[in-house]
DNA sequence: CTTCCTTAGTTTTTT
DNA sequence: ACTAAGGAAG
């Protein structure tokens, strides 16, 4: 741990003494920064928020501030604490700031993420919170495993009370700042019929027993430390004299707190971000911390950033009046300057391979005009929707690249390694030892590992010496003896190498000697050389460290490892990792209700839930520079059944004057022949038999000529009717909805959700193309609500069924 | 202790 | 439909 240079107070006000000028108009940092961007640079005292917009250049503020900082001499690069989320984040600050004042960034220690400075203000106060030095970092795994061993011990059933949901509850009392004592009773008493709080208190014991902390402990225990000794607390505030934060609309209550402590000192405290962008509310981000930020921080000043540099005129205004949908915003209203540019395109499609296979169609034909593919990105709600596009994509040959999924480091041949690795690291690290000792299977199960536990308590010691100690009495069965006391005798034959081997070679010995390579050599199974392959790659990324210690502190605040991008490929992801990336095209599969908005986000979190999805729709849009591509599908297969699905509300909440809807290309148009000639990308014969034939569902076309036709018959409208945006999730109301015309943008007819009275009668029989015969039992708007003979009930447009 | 079968749960993700 | 994880049987 490089410990800060000696600070002398003296020393900054000496060096502007000796004429060390502030910033003039001419530094190079400024230049190009537009007003509002200037001021945000060159406020530096006191609070300041700066709501940045999407595209507005959030970041470019951030690290001009800093280089502003640097050159006016105002601080030394050690006494600027710089507060990111993800080590990405970090990293391309880190990377920013040092092309704006090179070298200086070397000197820059408190840079970094929540999670990885909070370790190190810990490492140095270590003591004062109950900790031994070296303390070790929990992942999630040792977490739970650790509480499994928690609810046994206090004979509560795993099967309704599981682990992961206890891991889960402890974790959002860590978010929001509360220790064990601090838990309200009421909330303490739901898990294990009042168990709650007592299991969380236990569960810190085991932490400080096993000398480990947990992320939330990062934070928490650095909470705790500040306020317990307002020494300490006195020695950062004299330290950093300038704080900035980034994404604060992100932060959860626990980092607030701590920000809150730190911040007292210099005041000089900036945080930016957005609150339209806050979409991780669901893991304990509170939108609540950006909305207050002037009462919390009394004398604030207020920054907007509404120059977007991004995207063109089009898609700023249909993410803005996207957003204006949602209350309680900060408020802001994106700009640009530049061209109109294309509009935000609208599509349908029959179903989620029809969706795929026209985006697919789409991106060739965008290759074909000359775009990079790592230009264009899918950005999806859910992961499964991936599938479908990976798929078409490996049909048609087209290079593409998942962003996100598991990351390197949670990968369970990396897990093991690690394990390996950190036995002979430390032998008290029971929860490593635990994980391990079976891996590959060496007959020592539950039974032996009872005794190893039982004698670890007896003696108070940690497992491995518990173990050696039973290798070495008659407790156990010969063969098992024997092999836990190779095990053993492995593990400290490799500690003794360690001492005189680089950690890279004896990271190799060990996977070799203890039969853990060997293990995946053997498996026959399709992912077995990936994962030889990731443990290479494991000992690869070990090398640029000094030492096993030092890798092993790294990694387990650092999960992701860099995958070389580089190659031309679509980017396929979900919206939230598209968060702060941007691409000349997107396109924004699966707005559909019940998908996007995700109905689990509607039933948890009611409104609120609704808000973050608009807010996650307007991330999407706000990704793209020159080209926005909705699409949805009528039907989609979820955990395995087709069901019949509902655009999303989002799509009513567009402009007209911003979208144009589109004509599916996957499809052959209208009244055409079957689907695609020859039918055969999984459609079923008797989808190509029906004259309901698949292409021409999903035609605007077809639908208008569908809901004037049913809206004749109702008795009224005018065809073609200029439509308002419909109101939804209202009761049926038969005259409301024959005065509402269909939502129609620019001539074209959007399928709209709730539009026209119905042409249907409860208790009719219908017959569906998907579904069979069925009877109606409820009608909304054009929304159907039918009891299917075979496929259940299933709430299903009208358009998709006839009358049987 | 291992193997096979049943069962439950399938939004988003970082540290 | 699929998978992963946990429990019962061998």
């Amino acid at each position: 741990m490089p410990e800060l240079p000696g600070l002398k107070p003296g020393g900054i006000a000496a060096r502007a003494r000796a004429g060390i000028a502030p910033a003039g108009p001419q530094a190079s940092y400024l230049s190009g920064l537009n007003p509002e961007q200037r001021e945000a640079v060159e406020t530096l005292e006191g609070p300041l928020l700066v709501l940045a917009g999407a595209g507005t250049g959030k970041t470019r503020v951030l690290t001009a501030r800093v280089a502003h900082i640097l050159a006016s001499g105002r601080a030394f690069p050690s006494q600027i604490l710089v507060v990111t989320f993800t080590n990405k984040a970090a990293r391309e600050m880190k990377d920013r700031i040092q092309g704006m004042v090179g070298d200086q960034i070397e000197g820059m220690p408190w840079l970094g993420t929540f999670h990885s400075i909070g370790v190190r203000i810990l490492r140095r106060h270590h003591e004062l919170v109950g900790l031994k030095s070296g303390f070790t970092i929990l992942d999630t795994d040792d977490q739970i495993r650790l509480l499994k061993q928690l609810l046994a011990a206090e004979n509560i059933d795993e099967k309704r009370w599981p682990a992961r949901l206890l891991a889960s509850t402890i974790d959002g009392w860590k978010n929001r700042g509360l220790s064990p004592k601090d838990v309200p009773p009421g909330e303490g008493a739901v898990f294990a019929n009042g168990k709650g709080g007592m299991l969380y208190a236990a569960y810190q014991a085991r932490l400080k027993a096993l000398n480990a902390v947990d992320f939330g402990d990062l934070l928490l225990e650095g909470i705790r430390l500040f306020r317990e000794n307002p020494d300490v607390l006195a020695e950062y505030h004299r330290r950093f004299k300038y704080l900035l934060v980034d994404e604060y609309q992100d932060t959860n209550v626990a980092q607030y707190l701590w920000l809150r402590l730190l911040a007292q000192g210099s005041k000089n405290v900036c945080c930016v971000g957005d609150d339209d962008q806050s979409i991780y509310g669901w893991r304990g981000a509170e939108v609540d911390n950006i909305l207050r930020f002037e009462s919390d921080f009394p004398g604030a000043k207020v920054i907007r950033l509404e120059r977007n540099y991004r995207s063109t005129g089009h898609i700023l205004a249909s993410a803005a009046h996207l957003i204006a949908h949602n209350e309680g915003r900060l408020g802001k209203t994106l700009f640009s300057e530049g061209d109109e540019g294309e509009r935000v395109s609208v599509t349908g499609a029959w179903d989620s391979g029809e969706e795929a296979r026209a985006v697919g169609e789409e991106i060739e034909a965008l290759q074909r005009a000359g775009h990079r593919l790592s230009e264009i990105a899918i950005l999806v709600r859910a992961s499964f929707q991936m599938r479908e596009f990976e798929d078409r994509f490996v049909t048609l040959g087209m290079p593409y690249r998942v962003i996100g999924g598991p990351r390197f480091y949670e990968r369970a041949e990396i897990r093991d390694a690690l394990a390996y690795l950190r036995c002979v690291n430390s032998t008290a690290d029971d929860l490593a030892f635990e994980r391990i000792v079976n891996v590959p299977k060496r007959g020592i199960g539950d039974a032996t590992m009872k005794q190893i536990h039982d004698v670890a308590r007896a003696a108070g010691v940690p497992l491995q010496e518990a173990a050696r100690v039973l290798t070495e009495s008659e407790e156990l069965k010969p063969k098992v003896r024997g092999t836990l006391r190779g095990l053993i005798q492995a593990f400290e034959r490799w500690r003794e190498q360690a001492r005189i081997m680089s950690h890279t070679e004896i990271a190799e010995i060990v996977l070799d000697e203890s039969g853990y390579t060997e293990m995946w050599q053997k498996d026959r199974s399709a992912e077995a050389a990936g994962r030889l392959e990731n443990l290479k790659e494991l000992v690869r990324s070990m090398e640029p460290f000094e030492s096993l210690p030092g890798f092993l502190e790294h990694i387990s605040l650092v999960m992701d490892v860099d995958n070389g991008a580089g190659e031309d490929a679509v980017q396929v992801m979900t919206l939230h990792s598209a968060k702060g990336l941007e691409f000349d095209t997107v396109f924004l599969p699966g707005w559909e209700e019940g998908l996007f908005p995700h109905q689990r986000a509607l039933d948890d979190q009611g409104k609120a839930g609704l808000e973050e999805e608009r807010r996650l729709a307007y991330v999407g849009i706000t990704r793209a520079r020159a080209s926005a591509r909705i699409w949805f599908a009528s039907n989609r297969r979820i955990h395995g059944m087709w069901n019949s699905t509902v655009p999303s509300r989002f799509l009513d909440e567009l402009p007209d004057a911003h979208v144009q809807v589109e004509e599916s290309r996957g499809g052959m148009g209208w009244g055409g022949s079957s689907y695609g000639g020859g039918g055969s990308y999984g459609q079923s014969r008797f989808d190509r038999a029906e004259p309901f034939a698949a292409s021409s569902y999903s035609t605007p076309g077809w639908q208008r000529a569908q809901t004037s036709r049913a809206r004749t018959e109702a008795g009224g409208g005018s065809g073609g009717g200029r439509g308002g945006f419909s109101e939804r999730g209202g009761r049926y109301d038969a005259g409301a909805a024959a005065r509402r015309g269909p939502m129609v943008i620019e001539g074209t007819l959007v399928a709209s959700s709730s539009a026209s009275s119905s042409a249907f009668k409860r208790g009719e029989r219908v017959f569906h193309i998907k579904f069979g015969y069925g009877e109606i039992t409820g009608i909304d708007g054009n929304k159907l609500t039918v009891q299917f003979d075979k496929a259940g009930e299933k709430r299903v447009l009208e358009t998709f069924v006839e009358k049987a």
